[in-house]
DNA sequence: TGTCATGTCGACAAAACTGTCTACAAGCGG
DNA sequence: CCGCTTGTAGACAGTTTTGTCGACATGACA
């Protein structure tokens, strides 16, 4: 009713289960898919995954009244797009749809935090404070470059790459360059 | 000036270099933190790291022109809370800093879009089914054990773990220890 | 029945890395 | 002023990795 009330906007289909979606949306091919979690049968993630897996392209904008950090996480990772926590008021709805469909990631700001929590919480692996060179040595280390490139890139001396990286190592306690990229993305 | 115009917020603060607000923050204690990456000497998500690390408890809020995945993605490891793209309006401003006083995560519907991307970037599903033993290599390759002492673990030749380490980084699209070890720890 | 993926092994050369020195200038804190 | 950190740079030797050839046995699969 929401949807169909605005002149951009159609409702093509509605399902009470994710085996009936399943069946029914890989020949509608929608623009915008809203799953919620909680299902009959398998879940709404697990939806979005098969959906995926069957290539149906669409926004899929969770709505639902689960706000557990893994399951936000697990549904983005399946291929939602959007996230939002019940109630949602029809303005709400209407705003994250057109979102979505604009290609923005439509969640409430709850929502986000919780997002930017899961890349801040890392048990940090001890060593020491690393210098803004030797940072910048390991992000270039992490991607596979060599010594030679990275000098390049920095535009200092094949030498100066060789130190930063040996006083890194010692910092960080390590005596190898997988060592290091371990440490480095791993927290 | 936008923040003093407001009778719930006040200015204590604002430096023009990464290193000026190292020295001042800490004694400031300030609740909310506006800041840009491009600083000249050490860069905003650097200065957010420091911060942290001297004990800085506030809500970080990056007000930058980078749009890059890769820097917004450093910045809230590096515990920023938020992320905002320049050009903003006072009013978005405000209405950030007052989210991310409340325990948001304000940011653009852009950005939230390439944060989500992050959770589903998931590398070519083609040539890159590792068999068992190019697993198990790839795993003690990622803690930085030589050819031959991952030999010894899997009472391998060295020459059997050659082979596998070439085979995978084929599949992989890598060609070196370092590449392989990012893709590994980052899923 | 033959091809293909996988697991196993070998050799060689080129390239890259690591360890360990040394050196010097600039800046910061005591 | 001295000591310490950081950024910069160079050298050398030894070790490790990477690329590129091979080879052979198994088992799965068509």
């Amino acid at each position: 009713m929401i949807l169909n009330s605005q002149p951009d906007c159609r409702c093509v289909g509605q399902y009470s289960s994710g085996e009936e979606a399943l069946t029914a949306l890989p020949a509608l091919a929608p623009q915008v898919i809203i799953m919620d979690v909680n299902l009959p049968g398998i879940n709404g993630v697990e939806c979005v995954r098969q959906l995926v897996a069957k290539g149906v392209d669409a926004h899929v904008l969770m709505l639902t009244m689960h706000k557990d950090t893994d399951v936000i996480v697990d549904a983005l990772k399946a291929g939602a797009s959007g996230y939002l926590v019940k109630p949602v008021e029809a303005d709400q709805l209407l705003a994250a749809v057109r979102d979505i469909h604009g290609g923005g990631a439509p969640m409430t700001s709850s929502i986000a935090r919780k997002l930017v929590q899961v890349f801040q919480r890392k048990p940090v692996p001890e060593g020491e404070a690393l210098t803004t060179r030797e940072a910048e040595v390991l992000s270039l280390l992490s991607k596979g470059h060599a010594y030679k490139k990275i000098a390049d890139e920095m535009k200092i001396s094949y030498a100066s790459v060789h130190t930063y990286i040996s006083r890194m190592y010692k910092k960080l306690h390590v005596n190898s360059r997988a060592e290091a990229v371990a440490w480095h993305t791993g927290r």
